[in-house]
DNA sequence: CTTACGATCATCT
DNA sequence: GATGATCGTAAGC
């Protein structure tokens, strides 16, 4: 109990996508905007993996959009979809191995207020509950592409000390091919996991 | 409560 | 020219 949070570093990310992702529930995503720092608990999350995953955007090889996914370990990967949302993804594998985490929702923690400004007139439980949402909520849009997620920065990952917690899993929300792999983890019961 | 659909545009074919 | 790793609203039950 009150252990300081730690950065996640470039070696838990540099590992197996899929264990990278169950790793990252539980864990606290920080983005600091100007004076505001927001922290919520990532509740929700998606691996996609590379050439032999058909629902991943590296599935046809590199193209300039999802270059982030070839690159090292640890860093942002945004794009934009829908002509409305931006996704958050932390990349993982070494250089040259593809691999990406989509964050698909957190439990607001800190800096409810500035989520709030960013996202009007919703209720507090749909804040954060689907990658748009959560990214519209911390501001977090294509100019933080390829930032290091390693680094006390901008937006980064800590762990946390809480206690043990039951994992679920499902197929990835919204893909038509690779419904077979079970690669969407979310915190078995929680609120602020989306209707998906 | 659940399901259906239109908005809107970067990216790829 | 078609397609989404989505969301909010509207309508149905």
């Amino acid at each position: 109990m009150g252990m300081k949070p730690h950065i996640l570093l470039r070696d838990f990310y540099a590992r197996d996508t899929v264990k990278v992702a169950k790793d990252l529930l539980g864990k606290r995503l920080v983005r600091v905007k100007g004076k505001n720092r927001m922290e919520g608990r990532i509740v929700e999350v998606e691996a996609y993996r590379g050439l032999e995953d058909p629902a991943s955007h590296a599935f046809r090889g590199p193209t300039p959009r999802n270059a982030p996914m070839f690159g090292g370990p640890g860093h942002a990967y945004i794009y934009f979809t829908y002509g409305n949302h931006y996704c958050l993804n932390i990349t993982t594998q070494e250089v040259g191995t593809p691999g990406a985490v989509l964050i698909r929702a957190m439990q607001p923690l800190e800096g409810l207020r500035e989520m709030r400004r960013l996202r009007p007139k919703v209720l507090d439980s749909n804040l954060t509950n689907g990658p748009g949402k959560l990214t519209k909520a911390l501001g977090i849009d294509k100019s933080l592409n390829e930032v290091d997620m390693t680094k006390r920065g901008e937006l980064f990952v800590t762990d946390s000390d809480e206690a043990t917690f039951d994992v679920a899993k499902s197929a990835r929300v919204g893909i038509s091919q690779g419904r077979d792999r079970l690669w969407r983890f979310y915190v078995a019961g929680n609120s602020y996991v989306s209707k998906g």
